[in-house]
DNA sequence: CGGAATCCGGAGGGATACTG
DNA sequence: CAGTATCCCTCCGGATTCCG
């Protein structure tokens, strides 16, 4: 085999090699590409964050989406909801083990983000002008 | 400095150190993270690939949410459109040097999901069960 | 072949008020 | 403090039809 100029796919074999497996993928990226998750489990790796902490520090969430994108993450398996049965109250969120694998591809997505969002908006501003 | 546990908030830092940097985050998440924009980027891997092409790769797409996601990606200077005057007509769509850095985090969140798809569906279904 | 235009249902998601 | 419940509206996204 030649190691020179491997186009590889990936994604087109992923997705056209099983194809339920192109559909999970699909599905999955329906399901956690929201305008929230990816946020907040970047949010979590710091460690086990208190509720409030969490809103104040993801910023313009509502707490209807905070609660609805912690709760999808819980039934998801990727983040581990702790409460302690004190007043006030005191509920803790941190990543599972699984979520904490997540946190490696998000993190890589929002530092490109962060990175690209200058050239981006050039780019937009130049498609637009014409 | 003590390079023995540094928790490094990274994301936190990015969106608290600047205020805006955390909106731009949110929003480059918000517009990039919807159902078919990743998985469109992903196939565009292997090089330029004809419309009709792409719309049989992605499984289940519609026409409109395919132009609408190139569009969008071409306005955003990630996507690069070139049409070939002849009958019938030819459209090849190609990754930007902007877009390609794309690339690997698209893939690395995409091998993610395929990867623990298996386990996300049994947590889910163990979280159902109760 | 590669779209554009239109219609339309339903999910996404914000604001507000209330509860334990 | 940490949610839940309700209202309401935007816009995502599928199906269909038409155009160069």
């Amino acid at each position: 085999m030649d190691g020179s100029l491997t186009t590889t796919p990936d994604l087109e074999v992923m997705c056209s090699s099983a194809p339920d497996a192109g559909f999970a993928i699909r599905d999955m990226l329906g399901h956690l590409g929201d305008k929230w998750t990816l946020l907040v489990v970047g949010m979590l790796e710091a460690g086990p964050i208190r509720y409030s902490e969490l809103k104040n520090l993801v910023p313009g969430i509502s707490q209807r989406m905070l609660t609805l994108t912690l709760k999808k993450l819980e039934r998801d398996g990727l983040v581990d909801r702790r409460s302690y049965p004190e007043i006030p109250p005191r509920v803790e969120y941190s990543l599972t083990a699984l979520g904490r694998t997540l946190l490696e591809p998000a993190l890589a997505f929002a530092h490109w983000a962060r990175d690209s969002g200058d050239a981006i908006r050039a780019a937009r501003a130049e498609y637009d002008r014409r």
